[in-house]
DNA sequence: TGGGATGATGTAACCGTTTTCTCAGGCCTT
DNA sequence: AAGGCCTGAGAAAACGGTTACATCATCCCA
């Protein structure tokens, strides 16, 4: 592999040169330039970004700490990520499975003088001690995380909100007992859907009762199994608000297995809307998370962040809102007469189907909170 | 940050002592390793990345190039390369959206001295060259790529033996004029299950019939389009193998529009067993492709190729098998009876549905090739 | 007791860049 | 014509590690 000295002698100007070069410097003439570049070109020369970064001590990469990548919702995330670290000509270092704080340590670790900083998506509370320990080293956006460092900024979804909408939108719809299936413990995602579940409620003067609370951890197996506790501790059970869309899919089928009809017997609703969720029987009930735009806006943060880094200010705290998306599992119907062919369009052409996700334009059709960065 | 010199400085030795303690070497005193493991852990020091990696000329990074990092396929073999990467201790780097040849080469060359390695999946074959001139700089492995270049190892799907098995299965049911949705002009994948297609029918007698096989470029409202012409174009059809999932959903959703059930009037069946291809009404007949394992492979792969290099030795081609899975809409019923649960629970266990999967022992449960390497 | 083997440690060169000086030469000003 | 100022280019010092080689005890055995 050439290295820049070997395009110096070929281009018979020095290192230097050949450097400015390479690096859009000023000040070369055109002569100079036009040598360089066609040695270069003659012996595939492109700078090492290992030296480069050992010098200049930034190495144009990010990376993301994500604790499982599994799922679409991931995905989305990574391609947000991707997409906008790409048009500032940034690479991207993913790194999955970092479910406990050790991992998290040892992963940035080894990330020294590899990137120039970090995205972090840790939902366990138990993570927030490690967290602090790599802010000491990078700067970092938190990405729906619970911790809430200092030094850092964050972006997380509006969990309470889109709950507190989807049971406003139930009670609306005349449900009073309304259960509720749990994400895993210490998730703070899970914990804030909680919340605004029970907010909802209360505004409705409704005393959240725990025994309509059910255990989860956001699998489709939890959900299956729930569907037994639900249908034995809870007879008169009128909509169920399961915190995730892959346990809303366990308890369907586990509804469905028990000759419980969704949703005249009892009403669903999901959370995240993830792709399966409007092909389901009956279509699920759901709260829209844009995991894409999460992606972006964390790099977003993240470059504002590390551009003002001189500039004294607090950590911001930006939260994403979501929007409620109704379908047929929760027992809403339209009041005007529409036919079938409406709703499968929906289905079928993409370009179409984010506006006509939420059916004439229904309550939940605007956004739940500004998405501006909060004090 | 803390450097060597301050760790060396702090422990009262030099730093090669330093040096040869975060290395594992041995010949390092007890006493030495504890003092510079305190001093270490005191001062919050580990190797600069870019500076080791500037000596040693490894990175221990893979650098991972795919086309377009949209929905699960890509995202389980993200997850397939993290993790088999992150067993052997080594750093993914992934970046996505390189449809054309330019951007493979202009990434390839600013990951200079930044990964060990790549994996670049471009299934089109208008970036054969540029995979060529990657080839040059990096050892590489091919993932499901049109190009076979001598000095790169490669895995694939068993795309031919997929579409060659479901083409019998329907064939088998007694369907005679089976239409095909195209794929995007010059993806491998693509051109690979229409030969299988086109080999299954010769096979029963049948020649393919080009008014049969429809335009479309593997996206959801592509399949939607492709039912006017299909509907219009060949009113005697038996039954349509899209070649992707995603068509195949557009296909029955815009069948469904028009009255057309499915699998009565026309069986359908796709290719991938994407996570919605159960949950669809009918579930859908498809292919299923393990992901995951695929990236898995892709890692294995690079790490034996590089293990010995200097071993002279053909390239390597392996084949990922994939297998039928038969579902509800190609018309196929057990000839058993059995009940409604049963079909059900597939769904809800996720811990079960894999043998699930293909009901009751099947024809297509066996692996459809053996996923040796090929000479 | 001397000398070779052994084992722990230190010295210094090197990896491939960037960047700060320094310098030469040409041009403008006075 | 002399001095100051630009402009382009080179020399050399980092950057933070690794590692070949040198050094120096120590120990064992002849």
């Amino acid at each position: 592999m050439a290295t820049i000295r070997d395009v110096a002698r070929a281009a018979g100007v020095s290192i230097a040169t050949v450097s400015r070069v390479y690096a859009d410097s000023p000040a070369v003439s055109e002569e100079s330039t036009r040598r360089v570049l066609s040695a270069g070109a003659r012996l595939d020369y492109w700078p090492n970004a290992a030296a480069r970064s050992l010098t200049t001590s930034r190495t144009g990469a990010l990376g993301v700490l994500l604790p499982d990548i599994h799922g679409e919702f991931f995905s989305e995330v990574i391609r947000g990520i991707d997409q906008a670290a790409c048009t500032e000509s940034f690479q991207v270092i993913v790194s999955g499975s970092h479910a406990h704080a050790d991992a998290l340590v040892s992963m940035g670790r080894s990330l020294r003088g590899r990137v120039d900083g970090l995205i972090v998506m840790a939902p366990d509370e138990a993570c927030t001690p490690a967290i602090a320990q790599l802010a000491r080293s990078f700067p970092i956006v938190l990405l729906n995380c619970s911790a809430s460092c200092d030094s850092c900024d964050s972006i997380s979804i509006a969990n309470f909100e889109g709950a507190h909408t989807l049971v406003r939108h139930l009670l609306s719809l005349g449900h009073r007992r309304i259960a509720i299936i749990l994400g895993p413990a210490g998730n703070v995602d899970a914990e804030d859907r909680r919340q605004g579940y029970r907010a909802a409620l209360r505004e409705a003067g409704i005393e959240p009762d725990s025994a309509l609370e059910f255990a989860g951890d956001f699998s489709e197996s939890s959900g299956y199994v729930a569907a037994d506790a639900l249908l034995r501790h809870a007879s008169g059970v009128d909509a169920v608000f399961a915190t995730n869309d892959c346990m809303a899919i366990g308890l369907l089928s586990a509804l469905q297995d028990r000759g419980t009809h969704v949703p005249t017997d009892v009403a669903l609703a999901g959370f995240d809307d993830i792709a399966v969720a409007r092909y389901l029987n009956p279509p699920l009930t759901t709260v829209r998370v844009d995991a894409f735009q999460l992606g972006q806006r964390a790099v977003s943060l993240w470059l504002a962040h590390r551009q003002d880094r001189s500039v004294e200010r607090g950590p911001v705290r930006e939260v994403l809102p979501v929007r409620l998306v109704v379908r047929g599992s929760c027992g809403w119907r339209p009041s005007a007469g529409v036919g079938k062919a409406d709703s499968l369009r929906e289905r079928a052409v993409p370009a179409r189907s984010r506006a006509g996700v939420v059916p004439f334009g229904a309550a939940g059709d605007q956004p739940l909170s500004s998405g501006m960065p909060a004090p």
